[in-house]
DNA sequence: GTTAGCAGTCGGTATCATCGAGTGCCAGCC
DNA sequence: GGCTGGCACTCGATGATACCGACTGCTAAC
C-alpha cells in the first residue's frame, strides 16, 4: 500500500511516460500538478518506489519508467472517467447509423474501437451455442455433397459440407432435411436433442451426419468469431520492429485471440497487463476486455490491445462505452 | 530493346539488389555468371543504362539500384521457373488435405501463399453473381425482421435482414418463402426474373424486398469477399516504418485491395511494380496477381503483395502454381 | 521531514578522421 | 573500335572523441 504523495508520484510517472514514452525524472515529477514537493523529496521517494517494484531505471542517471506493478498500481487506483465528447459523439452517430448483417456490425465495430483509441481493437462474436436454431435446411449441391444450413434466431448462420459415400436423391434429402428441421428448431445447436429414426439408413444417417457436424463444431470450441481491426496501428505503438512483427502475428491468429480474451476474462480481469496477458509475445503489450451483453445475457467481448504504456483512462472508457453501446444496440435488435 | 549484354547486366543488378537489398557495383555485376567482362565495361554500359533510365544512383560514387523500369524488363524477361521442391511439396500436401467450407478454404490458401513467399496474400472469392441458387428460405427473426437466405451452387450463403414496416405472420413468411423459392431457384441472384404477385400485398413487397436486396447487394460491386494472410510479413518487407503502416492500411480495407486486383487484371498485367500499381501508398510495392478458374471459367483472383525488390522468380511460381492448384481442386469440388 | 546544493554518472549528439566500395575517365592493348 | 587496367576522386558508413545535459544520490542546512 502506498502513502498518498508516494501514488501520487507514481500516478505522475505513469502518466508522463505514457504521453512522451521517455524515461521521467525527479524534476518533471515535482512540477507535475498533486505532487507539492521539491524534486529532491521526489528523488528520496521514488527511490522506495523502485526498491518496492513500481519503478525502474533503464539506467543509472536516467529517469524512472513505470514497472508492470507500476501500471497496475495505476490502473487501479484509475477512477471511472468519460469518454471525451469528440469520442462520444462518435460512437453514438456510429451506432445511430449501424444498419445491416450481425457479422458487418461487429467488424464495424472494430473498427470504430480502433479508431478511438488508436490501437487495435478486436471484436468477438457471441458463441452460436446459445443461439436457438430458427430454421435448418438440406440443400443438396453435387450428387454426393450436401449442405447443411441452420439460421439461427440472432441472424447468424452456420453452415456444413457433408460428403457422403453414395448418391442420394433430392427427395431423400427433402425429407431428410424435414426431418432435421422439426428436431432441431426451437432448440439450441448444443443441445442433446433425441433422434428418432425414420426408418429409410440413407436418410437416417445424413440426418445424423448433419446434427454430427453442427455438434462437432462447437466442441472444439473453435466456433466464434473474432473480427480484428486497426492492425496497422500496433506499427505506430511500438518501435522494435520484432514487436510489431510478432503481435500482428498473434493478431492474425483467430483461436489465440479468442482464447486470449477469454483468459483474461475468466481471470475477472479488465485489463491485462505485460506479462499478465500470459503470452511472451505480448509482453509489451496491455489488453483491456469488457463483455457486452445482449437481452442481460453474457453474449460476447469487446478488447483493445496496445502498449503497455498506453492511454489507459481514454482506452478504458472507450471499450466500456462502446461495449455498453454495442449490446444496447443488439438487444434493440 | 536492350542488347544481349545490358539485359545480362542489368539482371545480374536486379538479382543482387532483391537477396541483398545492398546498392549493386560494377565490382560484384563483373562477377557474376552471364557476365563475362571486366567492372569497367559494366561500369561502362550502366551508364548507359542509367541515361535510359533502367538502373539509378542513390548518390553519386554508390552502386546502382534499379528503376521501376528496370524490374519491368527483368520480368518481362524472366523465364517460367518452377517452384522449388519444399514449396511444391507445401502446395501438394495444402490442397490433398483441404477440406471443410470453401470461406475457410480460401482464407487457408491465403495464408499458405504467404508462407510460401514470406509476402502478405491476397485471395478473392468467386463473385457470387455468376452462381445459380440452390435454395432460398425467408426466415421470421421477429415480427418486423425476416431473414432472406440463399444457397448458391458453389456452397456459399448470401443473406440479408429486411425490415418490415408492419409485422407478419409465419404462414405469410412461409408463402412468401416458397414464392420466392420457386422464383429464384435454377438462376443467379442477379438474374432479372419475372415476379408474378400472388395478390396478396404483404407477401408480394416481402417477396420484392427480398430480391431487391439480394440484387442491391451486387449492384455496388462490393460482395467479394478477400481474405488477406500473413499480413504481418509487411513489416520484415521494409524498413520505413511509414510504409508498413501505409501498406498495412491499405490491406485492411476489403473494398480497395478487391478493385486493385480487378484493376491489374483488367489491365492484362500479371505484375503491378511500383506505381503501376495505381496506388500512392504501394510506391514501394509489386503485386503480383492470377486469376484461377473454376470450372473452366474466370472464378476469382490470388495475389502477392511484397517491396518492389521482391523475389520476383519464386513469388510468380507460387502464384501460378497455388491459382492453378485452386482452381482445380475447387473444380472437383 | 523537507529542501537546496553539489558532485558524479551516463546516454545522446555533434564533430572529425578514416576507410572502403564504387565511380568516371583515360591510355594502352587486342 | 571495343575492352580493360589503372588511377584519382567522391561520398556514405564506421568509429573515436569530446561535450552536453538530464538525472541521480548524498549531504548539510532549514
Amino acid at each position: 500500500m502506498l502513502d498518498e504523495r508516494k501514488a501520487a508520484i507514481l500516478r505522475a510517472v505513469v502518466e508522463e511516460y505514457i504521453s512522451t514514452a521517455q524515461p521521467v525524472g525527479s524534476g518533471r515529477v515535482a512540477r507535475a500538478r498533486g505532487v507539492e514537493v521539491s524534486s529532491a523529496t521526489v528523488r528520496n521517494e521514488m527511490v522506495v518506489l523502485e526498491q518496492e517494484g513500481y519503478l525502474q531505471q533503464p539506467h543509472t542517471s536516467a529517469g524512472r519508467i513505470p514497472t508492470e506493478k507500476g501500471y497496475r498500481q495505476f490502473v487501479d487506483h484509475l477512477g471511472d472517467s468519460a469518454l471525451d465528447l469528440g469520442g462520444a459523439q462518435q460512437v453514438r452517430t456510429f451506432f445511430d447509423r449501424a444498419h445491416g448483417e450481425l457479422e458487418e456490425m461487429l467488424s464495424d465495430t472494430s473498427r470504430l474501437l480502433a479508431d478511438l483509441t488508436s490501437y487495435a481493437a478486436v471484436v468477438v462474436g457471441a458463441p452460436t451455442e446459445q443461439a436457438i436454431v430458427r430454421s435448418v435446411q438440406l440443400v443438396a449441391l453435387a450428387p454426393q455433397v450436401v449442405l447443411a444450413v441452420a439460421v439461427l434466431a440472432n441472424g447468424t448462420i452456420e453452415k456444413h459440407t457433408i460428403e457422403l459415400s453414395a448418391a442420394i436423391d433430392d427427395e431423400a434429402v427433402a425429407r431428410a432435411s424435414s426431418h432435421l428441421a422439426s428436431t432441431l428448431i426451437g432448440h439450441t445447436l448444443v443441445e442433446h436433442v433425441a433422434l428418432d429414426g425414420t426408418g429409410v439408413v440413407a436418410i437416417d444417417s445424413l440426418v445424423a451426419d448433419a446434427l454430427g457436424a453442427f455438434q462437432a463444431a462447437h466442441r472444439e470450441s473453435g466456433a466464434d468469431q473474432v473480427y480484428v481491426g486497426g492492425a496497422s496501428r500496433v506499427v505506430a505503438a511500438f518501435d522494435a520492429v520484432d514487436t510489431v512483427s510478432q503481435v500482428l502475428t498473434i493478431l492474425e491468429q483467430q483461436l489465440v485471440v479468442v482464447s486470449l480474451l477469454r483468459d483474461v476474462l475468466d481471470r475477472g480481469l479488465s485489463v491485462a497487463i505485460g506479462s499478465e496477458t500470459g503470452m511472451e509475445p505480448l509482453a509489451a503489450c496491455s489488453l483491456i476486455v469488457a463483455p457486452y451483453e445482449v437481452d442481460g445475457e453474457a453474449a460476447g467481448t469487446i478488447g483493445v490491445l496496445g502498449p503497455t504504456r498506453m492511454d489507459y483512462s481514454r482506452a478504458l472508457a472507450a471499450v466500456a462505452l462502446v461495449s455498453q453501446d454495442l449490446g444496447r444496440r443488439l438487444t434493440e435488435g
